[in-house]
DNA sequence: AAGACGTGGCC
DNA sequence: TGGCCAAGTCT
């Protein structure tokens, strides 16, 4: 058990410490004054996204939709084309009837609960737990792509976590966590904060890292990654590239768009006609009499 | 549980 | 140049 040789306090120490001295403070969702909404938008929005992207369209959704009785008011498609280009667009429409259902079940208000979180639509473990934590204090274990290469490096030794996260490794994550909850409140999001910006992926700055020296993966060598091979994402030709090209057009149109407008947004006619009827599915597109198509009214 | 799902920057 | 990767979720 690797994580034992690693004294946790001192983890703890140094991380919060390095993220009070050089943790991004400028992040909006990050001022004393961000409201719960304001931080559940940020969440959703930076699900495997990077931040420079969020933060022009976070704000100018909460200029638009302060709350999310605002959001619910809107038209869906209102928010997909808000979305614009931060990409995976069911977001969108997911933030939408998520903030209808805060609007049903929680007095208009975003819940604090894990259990109330997780039970909104684009909400998976990690969103719960960063709400829970970040917009209500609620010390839950948040486990993201960072926190899992950090601990995987620190207290495994490896340079890369598993290929999906399994049991063993939230019991990790768990058992790293500070007990004191403003301390373990703090750890969350600074082990994220060094992940993103030190312990990355490709090109970690293990000479400006706090806990190089407790580091088991630095300590040995930085040995290279040896496990199974890592999925990588297709694109060129895929339906996603396709659906993604769908949906600009009708993004950029403003109107009701004939599918002469459409069907040529791949050299595959089918794979078009596969992609609109997929889309449709979604509910991003809605079909109109006539072969016309817009986003959802 | 493996694979689909957008978009763009980086080395 | 192009594969890799990014504060994941859903089926």
């Amino acid at each position: 058990m690797p994580s034992r040789e690693v004294p946790l306090s001192l983890l703890h120490e140094r991380v919060n410490g390095w993220y009070a001295e050089a943790g991004r403070k400028h992040l909006p969702w990050r001022e004393p004054d961000a409201s719960p909404w304001g931080v559940f938008l940020s969440e959703v929005m930076s699900q495997q996204t990077p931040l420079a992207r969020v933060e022009p369209i976070w704000r100018e959704w909460m200029d638009r939709w302060p709350t999310p009785t605002d959001l619910a008011a809107a038209a869906p498609g209102d928010a997909v084309r808000a979305w614009g280009r931060l990409g995976y667009p069911r977001r969108a429409l997911r933030l939408h009837e998520a903030a209808t259902a805060m609007v049903e079940r929680h007095g208009g208000e975003v819940p604090g609960s894990p259990a109330d979180l997780l039970a909104l639509p684009g909400v998976g473990a990690y969103t719960a737990a960063a709400v829970s934590c970040f917009a209500f204090g609620i010390p839950e274990v948040v486990v993201d792509t960072n926190v899992r290469r950090v601990l995987a490096r620190t207290l495994e030794g490896k340079a890369f976590p598993n290929l999906t996260l399994n049991r063993a490794e939230a019991k990790l994550a768990a058992e790293s966590m500070p007990a004191e909850p403003a301390t373990a409140n703090t750890w969350n999001v600074a082990v994220m904060e060094l992940g993103a910006l030190v312990c990355v992926a490709r090109g970690p700055r293990c000479d400006e890292c706090p806990v190089a020296d407790l580091c088991a993966w630095n300590v040995a060598g930085r040995p290279a990654y040896d496990g199974p091979p890592r999925r990588g994402q297709s694109w060129h030709g895929t339906d996603r590239q396709v659906r993604g090209e769908l949906l600009r057009r009708l993004r950029d149109a403003h109107t009701a768009l004939p599918l002469s407008r459409l069907e040529d947004s791949a050299d595959d006619r089918g794979q078009v006609m596969r992609c609109l009827d997929s889309l449709v599915a979604d509910g991003l597109v809605e079909p109109l009499e006539g072969e016309l198509y817009r986003l959802p009214g």
